[in-house]
This record gives structure tokens, C-alpha cells and sequence, in this order.
DNA sequence: AATGGGACCTGCGCGC
DNA sequence: TGCGCGCAGGTCCCAT
């Protein structure tokens, strides 16, 4: 968390809120979140350029501004962007024209900041994999066919389709019936076919509502968003399936917790 | 190429 | 009650 649809919807929300808006001042409260240029240079650089576009890659949002530099954002786990802010517990603080405040929030300081003269050349941009949304069913099968690895780290591998973290891999494997220790080239044509359309449509659902807040993500307003009611089996080890009413297990895969029905994905 | 582990962080829930 | 421990996961980096 959050991954490609709480992103997606923060970015919908920043561009319905502060497209055209002014940067009048920075306050950095911890330099820690500030990957570069150093946080001084960061803070005074960004006062009085106007955001001018809003996008997303992947996980990151990226921000481009009226000079052409761009800001970055990665919220890692924790990472928040609210407004209108102003809370005591904010790292960085961007005062906007109007009076209100941007703030971004990170409890744990994994999230990264950056001010680049140029986005399509940071090295998390160049290291993505295709947007889920760009890519073709040809494509993904092709991709498939020549991996090994398990499925679900496949799922993601942000080198491999960017967007997909931990919560929407264990989601889409169970929509799609498929068991998350699979090796990828195992999957029959049929397999990768469920796959490829329950990868669109998961994520798609998740983003008409909003992203699912689990654990620190909120929406630009501070609400949380509603797909959480729509999950199937993240988090949901020990309870019964809702389909076949066995038990969700849970399993650990590259240190992850891996959530799915072993009676339903095969 | 694939896989596993640790590092970065901090709040939380657990067991004792 | 209070303490210490492990866990949560996005990404990078190193080792095998």
C-alpha cells in the first residue's frame, strides 16, 4: 500500500484540486522524506512554481511545474498527501495560492520527495514495466511464457507490469482462480487470458472506488476510500472463503504475506 | 535468471 | 501494567 489505484486516485484528486495552483512556500519539517536536490535547494526551488500537470507511473506521482521541473512523490507505506492540511504531524508543508496547505505526511520516512529537471530519467522510472492499462493481452502472455517465477512476486515486480504491490497481487490471483505459487509460464492460455482481464478489472473497480485504505492510506480530503469491502482474501487468513466457504490461508512468499483459497486457486 | 535476505522506519498487537 | 519482540510492505542492494 498504497499501490497503482490509491495513486491513481490521489492523482485524480490533486488534479481536481490543485491543478493551477501556485507554490508560495515549502516547510520542510523532516529533510529525511527530500531524495534530492538537498532539502534547502528543494524548498527554495519550488517557491512560486505553479503545477501545471499531474500525472502518474506506476507508483509515482509526478508532479510537472510552470519551469519545467518536476516534483516526485513515492508514498512508499505510509505516505500521505491531505488537503487542506496543516496538521502538526506533517514532514513537508506546501502552502498553496489561496491560503491552504498541502501537506505531506509519512509515519515511517520510507516515502521520497524529489524536485528533477527531468522525470523520465530517475532510475525508478526507467526500471518500470509496463502500465497495466497500456498493456496488450498479446503482450502479457508473451511476458508470461518466459518467466519462471512465481506468479504472484511476478505480479509485483514493478520491472515486470508496474502497480500491482502485495494487496492487489493477492486480489487479482483470486479473481482469476489462480494459485499465487504458480510459476508464471505454467499458466495455460485460458489461465493467462482470466488473468490478464481480472488485472484490468480488479484494478479498475479499485480505482472507481476510491483505493482501498488499509492501514495509513487516505484520499486527498482525508477519507478513506471504499474497496476494502470488495477484498476477497487480503488479510482475510482464517476466515472463510466467500465462495467455496474453506478456509484463506496465508503464506509467506520473498517476505511477503501471500493471502489466497487453496480450494479455489489452482 | 531466480531467489533470499537485509536495510530503511515506526506504530501496533501480541505474549509473557 | 509494562515491556520487548515481531510484523507490516515498496524499493534498493547484496549474496548465492
Amino acid at each position: 500500500m498504497p499501490e497503482l489505484p490509491e495513486v491513481e486516485t490521489i492523482k485524480r484528486d490533486l488534479q481536481e484540486i490543485i491543478l493551477g495552483k501556485k507554490i508560495t512556500e515549502v516547510c520542510v519539517y523532516n529533510p529525511a522524506v527530500i531524495r534530492e536536490p538537498s532539502p534547502d535547494v528543494f524548498k527554495k526551488s519550488l517557491k512560486g512554481l505553479v503545477v501545471k500537470n499531474i500525472l502518474r507511473r506506476g507508483k509515482l506521482l509526478i508532479l510537472e511545474l510552470s519551469n519545467g521541473l518536476s516534483l516526485t512523490i513515492h508514498l512508499k507505506m505510509t505516505g500521505q498527501l491531505v488537503y487542506p492540511g496543516g496538521s502538526k504531524n506533517s514532514r513537508v508543508a506546501f502552502h498553496l495560492s489561496g491560503g491552504k496547505i498541502l501537506d505531506f505526511n509519512d509515519q515511517r520516512l520510507f516515502g521520497e520527495l524529489r524536485l528533477v529537471d527531468d522525470w523520465r530519467k530517475i532510475k525508478f522510472i526507467r526500471g518500470l514495466g509496463p502500465e497495466p492499462f497500456d498493456l496488450t493481452y498479446a503482450d502479457f502472455r508473451d511476458m508470461l511464457s518466459k518467466k519462471k517465477t512465481k506468479i504472484k512476486p511476478l505480479l509485483m515486480d514493478q520491472s515486470f507490469i508496474s502497480g500491482i504491490g502485495n494487496l492487489y497481487a493477492s486480489e487479482i490471483l483470486f479473481r482469476a482462480k489462480i494459485d499465487p505459487r504458480r510459476p508464471a509460464q505454467s499458466l495455460t492460455k485460458a489461465e493467462k487470458g482470466v488473468l490478464y482481464k481480472e488485472t484490468r478489472e480488479v484494478l479498475s473497480s479499485a480505482i472507481v472506488h476510491g483505493g482501498s485504505s488499509i492501514d495509513d492510506y487516505v484520499r486527498l480530503s482525508g477519507e478513506p476510500g471504499g474497496y476494502v469491502k470488495f477484498h476477497r482474501v487480503y488479510g482475510r487468513q482464517g476466515k472463510l472463503c466467500f465462495v467455496c466457504k474453506g478456509l484463506i490461508k496465508k503464506i509467506a512468499q520473498g517476505g511477503r504475506g501471500t493471502y489466497f483459497c487453496p480450494k479455489c486457486q489452482r
